[in-house]
RNA sequence: GCGGUUGUGGUGAAGUGGUUAACACAGCUGGUUGUGGUCCAGUCAUGCGUGGGUUCGAGUCCCAUCAGUCGCCCCA
């Protein structure tokens, strides 16, 4: 037995740890910087928290991982994070809080059972947010715009922000008879899934791929025409406050995302680079309204985002983003004698007391192994102690940058260090290769 | 859930059914027993995703299965 992580799951390993750190970096900056509050929720939550009676969607009905303990409890995997935000929002009475709206993010992985493919993983990991308590459309604007700031921020450039309105209820009725009657007519001669389509989201139509060329397709009624005059004023201030902050975006009267709850502004952001394959969308999110009632909460509205973290890293490595740190350390330390093995041991102890980063060999290998060791962790300095140092209570540091040598007693090991290393963070500041400073 | 395609050491890969599975990189050891990055030599897959089958003989053929990947569906 070949024991393997299971399908569409996968280690994310020490040495790719450097980029999911540098993202969630920016991620507590930027929401810092927009006064946002990090809310963790529980992996699983009741399956009733996920699936509400009206959802038709795939990820609810189809790809839940499920489960029940003792045959009482049914609970499920999380397969998103805005449902179980807003239980939390009503269950804490959040709603009752003197500073509305709410604006919470997270970061953790999500749970779908879906065939795998590039992007698309069962476990995978999401950055949201969630604002709740206010219907404003500059909120729907701040939000696009803190998505977007991020990516940007990481280096993403290759990118279109896609924006609809989904329109309040009574304008989605209204749009949604519309389609049908449009299609009725057409309806036998449209593919399999469309005819689902038709009974079960007649707005994922809009969407379909196979016939998006045919004649009945191309006259669709546009929601635009359907918009109540509220829903129609909303979405012109959500234009013009994207506009107002010159984020590029382009209006998709075919965009519909899958989730049922979405009401008003939709927004979805794609990588445009060409090693993304058909999973393209980074992130994407919209306004949602009766999910707080749902939980049995006040009527407010919602507004958020899911931006997938695997995803965005691939868009990043597609365009060449360099987002690892060169990981470096400060000594490495060389012991050459086994007799000597106690005193390294104190040395690199008093070093890495000292706020040195340290590593030393532990396979007994030979120096000429151990330096290979040195340039491959690009260690700064060496620390070399050897047999006969122990009679002259000596040791040897080399400064790798310039080869710059020095011999000093093991208690002055950690001033050697410090005087050596600020030379060298000095070089770094004040010049390039052709340094004139004398350093 | 549907269809296509791929699967050989740590990595990239050669290998028209026939003795010991090329080559390159990385690793390790030594030349240089306290000064690396170059060079040279040596070493490194009892095994070809896994399990069956055909055959005198299978990495090569067949079946099943697992996984990756691409597209559909769906979605972040």
């Amino acid at each position: 037995m070949n024991y393997q992580t299971p399908r569409g799951t996968n280690d994310i390993l020490p040495k790719d740890m450097s980029k999911w750190h540098r993202i969630e970096d920016v991620i507590r900056q930027f929401t810092y910087l927009y006064d946002y509050k990090e809310i963790r929720t529980p992996i699983f939550e009741d399956t009733a928290v996920f699936k509400r009676g009206n959802d038709s969607s795939d990820m609810v009905n189809k790809e839940m991982y499920t489960f029940s303990i003792n045959g009482k409890d049914s609970l499920t995997l999380r397969p998103e994070m805005t449902a179980g935000v807003a239980r939390s929002f009503v269950q804490h009475k959040m709603f009752a809080e003197a500073d509305l709206p709410v604006k919470t993010y997270y970061v953790g992985p999500q749970f779908r059972y879906e065939r795998p493919q590039k992007g698309r993983q069962r476990i995978f990991h999401q950055f949201g947010v969630e604002v709740i308590g206010a219907k404003n459309a500059l909120l729907d604007v701040e939000t696009i715009a803190l998505g977007y700031s991020i990516v940007s921020a990481l280096g993403m450039s290759q990118l279109k922000v896609l924006l609809n309105t989904l329109g309040d209820d009574e304008s989605r009725a209204n749009y949604k008879q519309a389609l049908k009657k449009h299609f009725e007519s057409d309806l036998e001669n449209l593919c399999g899934d469309c005819k689902r389509r038709y009974e079960q989201n007649p707005l994922r139509l809009l969407d379909c791929k196979v016939d998006s060329k045919r004649e009945s397709m191309l006259q669709a009624p546009k929601m635009s025409e359907y918009l109540n005059e509220e829903s129609s004023a909303y979405f012109t201030q959500v234009c013009e406050g994207l506009d107002g902050l010159g984020i590029p975006y382009e209006i998709d009267d075919r965009l519909v995302r899958g989730l049922d709850y979405y009401t008003h502004t939709v927004f979805e952001v794609i990588s445009t680079n060409d090693q993304m394959g058909s999973q393209s969308t980074v992130f994407a999110g919209g306004r949602y309204d009766g999910l707080v009632e749902y939980f049995n909460g006040p009527s407010m509205s919602g507004i958020g985002f899911a931006m997938g973290i695997e995803r965005l890293i691939l868009a990043l490595e597609g365009e060449g983003v360099d987002l690892g740190e060169e990981s470096t350390l400060d000594a490495y330390v060389m012991c050459l004698s086994q007799t000597a093995s106690l005193k390294s041991l104190q040395i690199i102890t008093a070093l890495r007391a000292s706020g040195f980063s340290c590593e030393r060999d532990y396979l007994q290998r030979s120096f000429k192994a151990q330096f290979k060791t040195v340039d491959r962790k690009k260690a700064k300095c060496v620390v070399i102690i050897g047999e006969k140092d122990l009679e002259t209570n000596t040791l040897t540091i080399k400064r790798i940058a310039d080869q710059k040598q020095v011999v000093c007693s093991f208690d002055d090991v950690v001033i050697e260090m410090d005087t050596l290393m600020s030379e060298d963070d000095h070089q770094h500041e004040c010049c390039g290769e052709d340094c004139t400073c004398g350093k």
